[in-house]
DNA sequence: GCAAAAGTGTTACAGTTACACCCATGG
DNA sequence: CCATGGGTGTAACTGTAACACTTTTGC
C-alpha cells in the first residue's frame, strides 16, 4: 500500500523541498526528541525529500513508519520554513509535521544513520530552523494537551490512570492533583476501563484503554489546569 | 525596500509552488473574505509565486500589501496543502497564510484581475483545497481572538468600545455583555484611551487605542465568554 | 503486619455570568 | 425635552483548586 520511496518510477520533486518531523516520546520519564546523524552536517530532525506521487502527509507518516516499524502515529503539519539563504540565489522550503509515539525501542541505525532520543531540554546544536521549531512543536504539545486527547498517543494501548498523569506531568512540566486529575479525565469520557489489572508493588492499579470514538477535540476547553 | 516582483533579476522557484493569503476583514457588519476572478478558473484565493530572494512572510506580505496599499497587516501562516493532482505526475503546493484589515476600500480590479470581498457564510465554488482552507482560517480567527489580542487587527487606529464589541460579536457569532465586555478587556490592559472622542448621534463615545506594547498573547486563557 | 501504590469526596474560593439604570449629547 | 447611544456595579452561581485517609496487594 505505501509506496516504495526508493522506486525508480517515482519522480522527486524539485530539490528546494523537503519534510521534517519533530517526533516525540516519552523515554526514561522525560520528554524526548528523535534526531538523525548525517555525519557532515551533524544532527537533524529525521525527513526527506517529498515524493510527487505522496501527499504530505503520507510522506510525513512514511517518514516515521520508517523509525518506528508499522506503528500507527499521531501527526500533525506544524509549520512551513522557507527562510532565503546567505548567496540569495539558492534556498530550501521545509514543511514540518510534528508527531508522537509512545515509549518504544528504535532501531540506532537507518539506512546507515545513527537515530538519537534527545530530552526536549537539552538537544545538541541543530540547524537554526530545525532549533527553532523544536520549542515551537513542545508549545503546541502542551497546549493541545490541555484541550484534546493527544496525551495518549504517548502511551501503550492499555495504561494506568498513574501512568497517564505522569504523561501529562511530564509534558507540563508541573504535578497534577491525583483526584482532580482522575475526576476530569473520567468525566470527560474519553477512555474507558479494561477488565485487566497491573500487578506490580502495592495494589494492582485498573488499566484502561483510550475510546477511539471519543471525539477528538474534547469538548471541554481546558481539560488539565 | 520590497523587492519589484516584476523584475528581471529576481529567480522564480518551480511552479509546483505558491503563496496564497486568506485575507479577513470586516465590512458591512460581516466577516469578509478577499477572492481574486481570473477568468478561466474562476474565483481564487489572491496570491502568487514564491520570489527565490523573499521569503514564505515577505512574499505573503507584499501580496496583501498590493491589494490593501501601504498598510500594515497582521499576518500568520496558516497551512500548507500539496494534493497530488489526478494524473499523478504534478502537483501544487499552496503555502497559505491569514491576514486580517481593517475595513476599507480596495481597488476593484488589480493588474486586471477582479478582486472582491464576500461573506465568510456564502463565498463562491473554489478550489476544494481553498474552499476547505477559510472556514479552517475562520475557527483560527474565533479561536484566537479569544486569547490574543488578534481583534484589534480589525479595526482601525483609534475605535471605541461599542466597535471593538461589535468586531468581537462578528467573529464569534454571538452577542456579548456590553459591562462584562468592557470590564475584561480593560483588566487585559491591552488597550489605552486616548484623549479623543467620537461625535454622532447619542452621547459621544470614548476614543480607545491598541497599546502596541501589551504582551501579544494575553496573559488570561481566554478572554471572552 | 508492613511497605507500596491505588483509589476515593468535600469544602473553600475564584472567576464567570446575568442583569437595569443613569448620563451626555444633538436635534 | 426627547431620542440615541455611552457608560457603570453587584449578587448568584458555577467551575476550579486544595486537601488526607482507606484499600488492596506482595513480601
Amino acid at each position: 500500500m505505501v509506496n516504495d520511496p526508493m522506486s525508480l518510477s517515482h519522480k522527486f520533486l524539485p530539490d528546494c523541498l523537503e519534510i521534517r518531523v519533530v517526533l516525540f516520546t516519552i523515554h526514561q520519564g522525560h520528554l524526548q526528541v528523535l534526531l538523525v546523524s548525517n555525519q557532515e552536517n551533524g544532527w537533524q530532525l529525521p525527513g526527506g525529500k517529498i515524493l510527487a506521487n505522496l501527499s504530505l502527509e503520507k510522506t510525513a507518516a512514511d517518514c516515521v513508519r520508517k523509525i518506528t516499524g508499522e506503528r500507527q502515529t499521531y501527526l500533525e503539519q506544524l509549520y512551513t520554513y522557507g527562510d532565503v539563504s546567505n548567496d540569495k540565489e539558492t534556498r530550501l522550503i521545509s514543511i514540518i509535521y510534528f508527531a508522537l509515539i509512545p515509549d518504544a525501542t528504535i532501531p540506532q541505525t537507518i539506512d546507515g544513520f545513527e537515530h538519537k532520543w534527545f530530552p526536549v531540554s537539552t538537544f545538541p546544536v541543530i540547524e537554526p530552523a530545525q532549533a527553532e521549531v523544536i520549542p515551537y512543536a513542545l508549545r503546541r504539545l502542551r497546549y493541545k494537551i490541555e484541550y484534546s486527547a493527544v496525551g495518549f498517543e504517548l502511551l501503550p494501548a492499555v495504561f494506568t490512570l498513574t501512568d497517564l498523569q505522569h504523561t501529562y506531568e511530564i509534558i507540563l512540566g508541573e504535578s497534577l492533583d491525583k483526584r482532580n486529575f482522575r475526576r476530569r479525565i473520567l468525566e470527560a469520557g474519553v477512555i474507558e476501563p479494561t477488565s485487566a489489572r497491573k500487578q506490580g508493588e502495592g495494589r494492582p492499579a485498573q488499566l484502561f484503554r483510550y475510546r477511539p470514538d471519543a471525539v477528538a477535540e474534547v469538548k471541554a476547553r481546558r481539560l488539565f489546569p
